[in-house]
DNA sequence: GTCTAGAGTAGAACGTGTTCTAGAGCCGGG
DNA sequence: CCCGGCTCTAGAACACGTTCTACTCTAGAC
């Protein structure tokens, strides 16, 4: 059995897959163990073996078992902010609308609790790469909460806030010290709270 | 070599320490480990080692390493408290005073950066004990924000976020991605934005 | 003084993340 | 066609957290 014949990398024609598709199939093994099972069911032994790429091979193209979690993480990024991009965000005033951001992430962390407990378990890692993609995490919800807040005075300081709290919350929230209701409970008092004109005449 | 004669665990007159005394041991030994290296640094042999009880009476004392680590914490969320409630906060505002507790938590932080990085590593961890801990650090910081902020509208909500806020800042803290300055910047500011008046007339 | 329950111990063993070794297949340039 | 360098591979090896095993020692009951 060589590099001719992987078990579970072939097309339906019996080529066998490029790199990229390959790395592909790895994070999505990955992904779907960590889904059916949370992180320790997650085991690189058990990625190896159902994707069909060499445990060495993994090694060569994800840093840690951290950093492929987090690259699975990604998908999920593109995803919500593909629907961001394409659905209008409800809600009148920037309360509103950042509970509705809040809807749509609790929505895809409720559908796969131990896919998002896995994912944060890793992006919790000190590794260099996942540092790399966690900032990459980072841009993306700062993106999503500007978008929903709009102009207001302290723009930034407001997203920097609300931001650190989702993250708060979200750690909170897989950990099981929190639910996802009082999660979205909690980033629209804080959006109410600190968008409110700090002069009222 | 037997139980009678512990290298490293015996008092000057040769006395064998009792078993709270030796308890105490392994943590602050585990906790002189975590603060000279970090995190992977103490490995459950060198404490072992170093602090001359046997390994698998580690284990039967703490459930894991994140738990050891994590009681080694609770010594320093005693230190602050006591200090919090032996020296007057600072300040006459409550967001003065916010700035005062960031101030000392920001100074241990600061003299012992691996230590505190390793600490919340360990918090992190999903372990029932480390849990049980978590559970008693968040009380401990709970008293504290509230102890700064005193009488306000929505305390137990501002209290609750700010503690948020302030878990989000320490993780980002040892990661790297935040400076103690720019935590308490934080924190002040947030104090700021949630406790002015939400009716100004 | 003897016995027993329980705490403590040394060291082997195990699981899993990660690295290493040695070699096999592949591909583009001569 | 052959070479040199590259990717990929299987499997051994290693580190460290954790558990297990079989044993010793101690303290208290009697």
């Amino acid at each position: 059995m060589t590099a001719l014949h992987p078990v579970d990398g072939d097309t339906p024609e019996g080529q066998p897959l490029a790199q990229p598709e390959r790395r592909r199939l790895v994070i999505d093994t990955a992904a779907a163990l960590a889904d059916s099972g949370g992180y320790e069911a997650v085991t690189m032994k058990s990625v190896a073996d159902q994707s069909g790429v060499a445990l060495a091979t993994i090694y060569r193209w994800f840093s840690s078992k951290d950093h492929l979690l987090a690259e699975a993480l990604l998908s999920w990024v593109d995803l919500i902010g593909a629907d961001l991009a394409f659905r209008e965000l409800d809600g009148d005033t920037p309360a509103d609308r950042v509970s509705s951001i809040m809807f749509r992430v609790g929505d895809v962390v409720s559908e796969h609790p131990q896919m998002a407990a896995a994912a944060i378990t890793a992006l919790l890692s000190h590794d260099e790469e996942v540092l790399r993609i966690f900032d990459r995490f980072h841009e993306a919800i700062e993106r999503w909460i500007a978008l929903a807040i709009g102009e207001s005075p302290n723009r930034a300081a407001v997203v920097e806030l609300l931001e650190h709290l989702l993250w708060a919350s979200l750690i909170a929230l897989v950990r099981g010290r929190d639910t996802p209701e009082s999660v979205r409970d909690r980033m629209v008092l804080a959006a109410q709270m600190l968008l409110r004109d700090p002069a009222t005449p």
